[in-house]
DNA sequence: ACAAATGTAACCTCCGTAGTTACATAATCG
DNA sequence: CGATTATGTAACTACGGAGGTTACATTTGT
């Protein structure tokens, strides 16, 4: 699988933006700040988000990024998919030896198997969306003061 | 995800093996030559399966590597676990701030987001065993003399 | 004893990623 | 207009992980 951070920097990147949506565009100073990393990073990250018709971007004073679609309508699977394009499993480096009856058939196979693995795991992160994040988010706080958690109810 | 090759390397030992069960062990030397890859790479590979109790191995002349179950009973989720043993979707690098509402609670939800995506993927592949893997491989082969394909037929 | 095989350490190279600096460009506002 | 603020992007570094390779101690069968 992809074991970069940039899903995990977009997500948060893209909930920074639904909380302040009212705020007009959020700079990538701000949403470095509170990712803790550099602007460039969010910049970067900030165009695939954009060629993925997520998010909008407004060159110069004043300007920044705002989401393009409600939160709600904004599947996991869909941002995963925006960040990270290329294939998650790993296959044979070289092409393993033909005239062995493994080596021939075993590539067609894997790459079946890891098609439907992949599938499933894109499939489980479709089921949830950024509004289902902020939600999850706002319920159980690690330090509940205001909000009654569950557990203690 | 972990986009080493590993597991694909390790489905194709386990096949080889499978295949030559009758034979007693298969030497490091051998498997290398269907995979293409160095022996090694291999033995290296066999010292995680051999840890999860999936093979044998043999010290000296005429030794080598054997499956210590049958092809049924071994799911490739268990052979995904025995060759990638960390998480694979990547975190943030840096402890986001604590202080912005988004920083101090993403890193707990894309935990939870992050396993039941993971937890899809290898429901998924638990869903085929080793010999599934054999039989896929002994239809549909890319150049049928032997046998009548499907779509032949 | 010799040959064949594993187990493992040490090292190299390659590649992807995060991070950083720098700068051209664009847009807003006085 | 011109200063300011911001994006977009190139170029570079640092780091880690992976596959690959050589070497060698050890074990085992003939």
């Amino acid at each position: 699988m992809a074991s970069s951070c940039r899903f995990a920097f977009a997500v948060h990147v893209l909930a920074v933006l639904a909380l302040k949506r009212e705020s007009g565009g959020v700079c990538s100073h701000l949403l470095a700040g509170s990712v803790n990393t550099n602007p460039v990073i969010i910049r970067r990250l900030l165009t695939r988000l954009r060629h993925a018709g997520l998010v909008c971007t407004q060159k110069g004073a004043g300007g920044g990024a705002s989401l393009c679609q409600e939160p709600e309508d904004i599947a996991l699977n869909v941002v995963y998919r925006a960040i990270e394009p290329g294939a998650a499993m790993g296959q044979h480096p070289h092409k393993p030896n033909q005239r062995c009856p493994v080596g021939a058939g075993i590539e067609r196979v894997l790459a079946e198997v890891s098609a439907a693995a992949e599938s499933a795991f894109e499939s489980e992160l479709a089921r949830r969306t950024l509004a289902d994040v902020l939600a999850a988010m706002a319920e159980e706080p690690p330090r509940g003061k205001t909000a009654r958690t569950r557990k203690a109810a």
